[in-house]
DNA sequence: GTGGTCTAGACCACC
DNA sequence: GTGGTCTAGACCACA
């Protein structure tokens, strides 16, 4: 699983390694069961503080994708993710708002974006057709 | 036009501000033209630092939704928010692609994503029928 | 507030200080609302880590003890703690369980336990009534 | 006698598998004199490594819980367990403390508290008088 | 001023 | 080997 940060971002680093992550959830290249790499390997493989990564790594553990043991390092949770609650709902909808706000001034009309929703949507299900 | 800050959120006060005027032209209760209340009455109105409305205003206005002139103080800008382009496309994919993921991983289908990603969009319209 | 650390303890020192302020509220002396110190002089008066009093603060905000915000540092949650639920109360009953087992295997019988646990209790009104 | 361990709890085996004896000899299913398990065969059995059976076996024998001979392998101790002297009480105190101050402050009152300790207390009554 | 992020390097517990 | 804890010191964003 290919790992590609951007220093530039204003996305903190270990949010960007948590967003890979679950993105590679979604598309079934990582599966429930599957053990992740340890916090050194992976710092050393993309060049960040063990630190980092094992910050996005509690997070994912904290809000349910994985679990992490004390010496088998961390596997993605083997009974799959929470499913969304109303809670979870709740939140979408905040981070949606604006996104979707500026998106209608900027002339993109109903259709289109829920076009483009798709579209990302299904990059999730490409990817996993193809790996083993 | 009603400023609804939360103290308590992750999100900075001067985004928070700025995504609720952003929200106010979707849903064409700010129009293209219309006067914004002075960095110095909203500050007040709203119990936050002029530094920090000024930091909203001065964002809006590089990403073109607003003009600020030295006399007139800040306006919706009059030739209306400046169309997608490639770049903001480029940009929101980006922004919704980790949105996408999880409600996926947390088992929401495309269907219900796109009824959500509508009903939101909607919402802007409804808005703007009624307010004035 | 007098924070008291033991470095030789098996429990690490930001379970410690988180516990010293949960007992703080127990006890009164920290009521809902009230400002904590910042991590810094907070972990140069007592002569840790800053890393360590933030993580303290942290789980507290995490637990619903704290609110943190963004430049006026931590307040006890002006709302209160969130009350017990199910979860909570199944967490304090695995908690409990093996302390009790001991207990009973060291000849400790049942009026003594709830008589310890009561004089705990209570101690926490005591030091509630005299402060401010 | 059942041995259940999570794999996946934040306390480490050797303590959980310490707990689940205490608590078999608690609730009289281990009596004084009883033979355990070798480490060999406990081990196998619960598909743990050799030497956390071992070191659970070891502390508690530090604590007097048990008696570990060449030839006879673990018994529990002859004598019955130490009974608590006041270092024993000062430490259950201070592991109760941050317990019943958390419980406290998350609504529970006196009455609920003992009542929750009795029950937990009765529990090792109850098994042990339908066992062996 | 505040907390948030990131780095670097240390030691320990677990198995 | 693994993650957990703690330290020290840096820079940045927020208000």
């Amino acid at each position: 699983m290919l790992i590609q940060l951007d220093m530039e971002s204003k996305d903190p680093l270990y949010t960007q390694l948590r967003n890979q992550i679950v993105e590679g959830i979604a598309s079934n290249r990582l599966k429930p069961g599957d053990a992740l790499p340890s916090v050194r390997s992976l710092a050393q493989d993309i060049g960040i503080n063990l630190h980092t990564v094992n910050k996005a790594y509690k997070q994912l553990e904290h809000e349910g994708f994985l679990v992490i043991q004390r010496q088998k390092g961390a596997l993605i949770h083997p009974d799959g993710v929470p499913q969304a609650d109303d809670f979870y709902w709740m939140e979408l909808s905040k981070a949606l708002r604006p996104m979707i706000a500026e998106a209608k001034c900027r002339g993109i009309d109903e259709h289109q974006l829920t076009t483009l929703c798709q579209e990302i949507y299904q990059s999730f299900n490409k990817k996993g057709d193809s790996s083993s």
